[in-house]
DNA sequence: CTGAAAGCGCTTACAG
DNA sequence: CTGAAAGCGCTTACAG
């Protein structure tokens, strides 16, 4: 750019017969209070910014100031997968909005990929965030040393999702699983199912962990023993024709998949054995309702709150960044709805 | 952040036992050509670099007249439509991997909208885009004005989709609906048709005129006659039962909407009348394939290289950027592909 | 109320 | 090869 052509304050203080001083402090309407400007030199100062077309060189100002309302975004996933209905989606599509809402543009960091193909925040040892006054971080392949030692140099940053570290209280919005979990079981049971199977892959994250916490937790308030390893997180590689023949041997009446993927896995091999849900068994899964909706018919399954906590992530960030003494809470934990699909009905009776 | 724990160049400098223009030298790799530093200082400072963790502040990089590696991205639409699967989508994957593998951080502006609702790149009279080194701008709302004042004022921005302003050649990365419309006839042609009707709206951006130009070129090149305005350019908001009927009297036999949508309505005006595609009429769309796919089959539409834009557009930018005196054409055109759907085939026979 | 000055962190001639 | 210095444009104490 032609920077010689852009008019500085300076030139509008020499055009106006003021101090450069005087035209920050008008530009920045820092005049009233203690500051005080006579209103004859105020107008001046405008007419010379509107004459000359001053603009404010943002650089500089960030320099002078410090900050660069600049809030970055780091996904331990691709930001855009070639998938158009990726699960990451809704969640930018929160941050975004609330970025918006807040007056914050959006960094992106898209150089995460190291040399080893996983994504980091510390590239050669540098903490690439900095570019930004504060990130919000998301994805399931986190790299648990970096978010501690963000959190240890005092970076400000949200995750998305929540995520315990020993020691570290990291600050997150997360999808209560457990409850949304508990819940599930709770209508079921509701429903006159006593006997539960539920798949789910080796305990991973936190989400994970409270989806089967919630299983657990809904059984005990119903008063019904734990039903132990052999229908308790069985791995999804164990589902089979066989399998779904014995537990619904062993009486289970109501399975559970800890994703929509592998509800649907379950009603397959249901399927070969001449099995229908809801006549023959019950199904749910602990997956986001629309993220992928069986042919004959919807599985009672989650609202996963994932624009929501989009949202609340920038929400939680800018409020540590402007007023960190109001922030009493640093992890939250937002409702899961249940969406009640047409996979779920009354046990057949046991003589039928 | 506490500012006071983020090292500068200074600090690399005193711990590197060098002066700071030498780290800034080694920084910016500027040690090739004329500038020579010792393996052993270059060393030397990458090292205190990695130890005190230095990450160049953005904003005196850029006050200073360097670079900062980042790129924008204004969209005259929302950034994050609310449907996931919006058409700007695929834009953004090409621009998302090609700014990764050229090393560029990508900054999505969002606080776009104006008081008027209307995104705008100047803010209060700022160039927004500023922040970043230079950006990609696509969408169909776009302020001429504002384009022209960023190109008269040297901000290097490509944008994605042909746009022409009087007088100022603006960069862009287009689709060739011109040559894919005239395809789409050619196909009709040779299937039997010689009466068209083409249905679009008043002529807006260059896209629309593109396409309608395309759509006058295929029926020259088949040696056929201006069908004129009662066939040609027909408004959308014409179509009914009524129109295609008397079309179909007049003799068209081939239909063609401007989008996948129009296209939709012209099928449901004709399904009115008891006329199928392509038993009684042929249809096709100047849209994207899969935007809308119709119940009862694909129709002849268009492949839009989204991502191919996004990625083209990105790389031309870069160039404007790195290497200006190389860059020999600054509108580029990709090309669209035919998709051949179930909606055309011959024309019905005369006596049928 | 207003002016002179320092400094934000970096890049880039310009001397050595 | 390396160092001292100016300057990018702005904000903000600090004196008057």
């Amino acid at each position: 750019m032609p920077r010689s052509r852009r008019p500085t304050q300076s030139d509008i203080a020499r055009a106006a017969g003021v101090s450069p001083a005087v035209v920050s402090l008008v530009i920045n309407n820092r005049t009233d209070g203690k500051i005080r400007i006579s209103a004859d030199t105020q107008a001046r100062v405008r007419e010379a910014i509107r004459t000359l077309g001053y603009v404010p060189n943002m650089a500089a100002r960030q320099l002078a100031g410090g900050r660069n309302n600049l809030l970055g975004v780091f996904t331990y996933e691709p930001v855009f997968p070639l998938t158009e209905n990726s699960f990451y989606y809704p969640f930018l599509v929160g941050i975004e909005e609330q970025a918006e809402a807040l007056g914050y543009d959006l960094l992106l960091f898209t150089r995460a990929a190291g040399a080893d193909g996983r994504r980091q925040v510390y590239r050669d040892g540098v903490n690439a965030l900095l570019k930004a006054d504060a990130a919000i971080l998301l994805g399931t392949n986190e790299d648990r040393a970096e978010l501690a030692r963000l959190h240890r140099e005092d970076f400000p940053f949200v995750f998305v999702g929540r995520r315990e570290i020993d020691g570290e209280p990291l600050a997150y919005v997360g999808a209560d699983y457990a409850t949304a979990a508990a819940t599930i079981v709770a209508r079921l049971v509701a429903l006159g199912h006593r006997e539960f199977a539920y798949i789910a892959g080796p305990v991973g994250n936190e989400s994970a962990m409270d989806r089967a916490e919630g299983i657990r937790s809904g059984l005990r308030d119903a008063g019904l023993p734990d039903p132990g390893e052999r229908h308790l997180m069985i791995p999804p590689s164990a589902i089979d024709a066989d399998l779904v023949a014995r537990l619904l041997r062993e009486g289970v009446t109501a399975f559970i998949g800890a994703s929509i993927s592998l509800a649907n896995t379950i009603a397959e091999a249901a399927a070969s054995l001449g099995k229908t849900a809801p006549r023959d068994y019950s199904l749910a899964a602990l997956g986001n309702d629309n993220e992928n909706v069986g042919e004959d018919g919807s599985v009672t399954s989650l609202h996963i709150p994932r624009r929501e906590m989009g949202a609340g992530a920038v929400q939680l960030l800018v409020k540590m960044l402007l007023q960190p003494a109001e922030v009493t809470t640093r992890q939250i934990m937002l409702p899961c709805a249940v969406v009640d699909g047409a996979s779920a009905g009354p046990p057949p009776t046991a003589d039928a």
